[in-house]
DNA sequence: GTCTATAAATAGATAGAC
DNA sequence: GTCTATCTATTTATAGAC
């Protein structure tokens, strides 16, 4: 048994390969998601996203600088996805301000759970600091779109107090699908459904509650 | 100025390494926690650990039979640190019961900003595969602390409602410390102390909007 | 633009000297 | 129990052929 007898097929582990053609860079980033939606931010790389796609791991950098450009692309697209969905989620959600704010939580952790990208990956520090419009101005527009929400939902729309509430809002869904993909959740036997929807109850709980004024903790 | 003057030291990079005495699995524990604290889960590795001690990669193996046990025993221990801390603020926060609630989220965001371990950790899927016994006591014990704050915080002290509302506390409280960590709240100068706080005025929220029977979800 | 090949880091883990 | 040395695997990134 020095070695699988009597096979010519295959010798080349992944020689003569294919060679490529098309719209690699599109390819790539959705190769991406793939990647972190099943392994995460921390185990992304490069080269999965490489294998995913069957070509060489190289051949990203023909369009991409380094692995942080290839991941402020992907960030940029999975705040227009992202955008995109809340959207859909908030014109099914009937004309509540309240509910149509809280429903995106939901959106949130299903979109994540999906996709693998949330804010930790959308604004996220080292690709913050590239300066990439692109990125910074999807990040803008998901934020604003979710803040106008926020100001409908509360009964009072300053906006520092939208801005309070919205804030609660993000980190409650997002620690929701972060500890949910960490296993926190796994003695109950929790689906994405389950807990999109007590993200979604948690974050009603928040309008509830109410937002005190920041800016008097000590004023 | 080509370089400090005058040493001889530091001349062998690795070389003649002065042998480690002493209790090195503890101090491989500690060390532990420095790197979790400055570089995370993600990027914490036994060889970072072993070089912060000043031993070889090759001695924490006889202390631990890999990396995911060298955590859990981190894991455990950070759960024992992080009930002692709960048990420090909550004695210093009055005799409220919803405040002696709320100000745990605040602890929780010290702790793990600090320390670099938090639920992601202690209750991580790799880690509580192991069925390591230390780890599993550690983790029911946390819980069960902050369930009983939990269930004396809430109006109804039923079980399952209390269960909810600490559900939601620590994951709101995990969701700022960890988006603080990944930079999200980096455009307004945050500090840990302001995201404590935060955290905590959050807690406040939720216990003020209440949990309405999980299984009522439109009533 | 994609390939093959390669260099330099880093990490997990083991073998064997002391 | 700690060391030095080593093996394997993975990744980032570059060089040069096609």
């Amino acid at each position: 048994m020095n070695g699988q007898a009597g096979q010519r097929r295959d010798t080349r582990p992944p020689s003569k390969r294919p060679y490529h053609h098309g719209n690699l860079r599109a390819e790539l980033i959705e190769a991406s998601f793939d990647v972190l939606a099943e392994h995460g931010l921390s185990e992304f790389s490069v080269a999965k996203a490489a294998r995913a796609v069957g070509v060489s791991t190289a051949s990203p950098y023909r369009h991409f600088a380094d692995r942080d450009h290839l991941l402020a692309a992907v960030a940029a697209q999975a705040a227009l996805e992202l955008a995109d969905r809340i959207g859909i989620d908030v014109a099914s959600a009937g004309s509540d301000p309240g509910e149509r704010f809280a429903v995106t939580a939901g959106t949130y952790v299903r979109y994540v759970a999906d996709r693998g990208a949330g804010v930790n990956v959308i604004f996220s520090s080292p690709l913050t600091r590239l300066d990439q419009t692109e990125l910074s101005d999807a990040g803008r527009q998901l934020i604003s779109l979710l803040l106008d929400l926020a100001e409908h939902a509360g009964n009072a729309p300053r906006t520092q107090q939208a801005l309070l509430l919205l804030e609660r809002h993000i980190v409650t869904a997002h620690g929701y699908v972060t500890l949910y993909r960490d296993g926190f959740f796994a003695s109950r036997n929790a689906t994405v459904e389950t807990i999109a929807e007590r993200a979604t109850q948690a974050s009603r709980a928040l309008l509830r509650g109410g937002t005190v004024a920041m800016l008097t903790p000590h004023v």
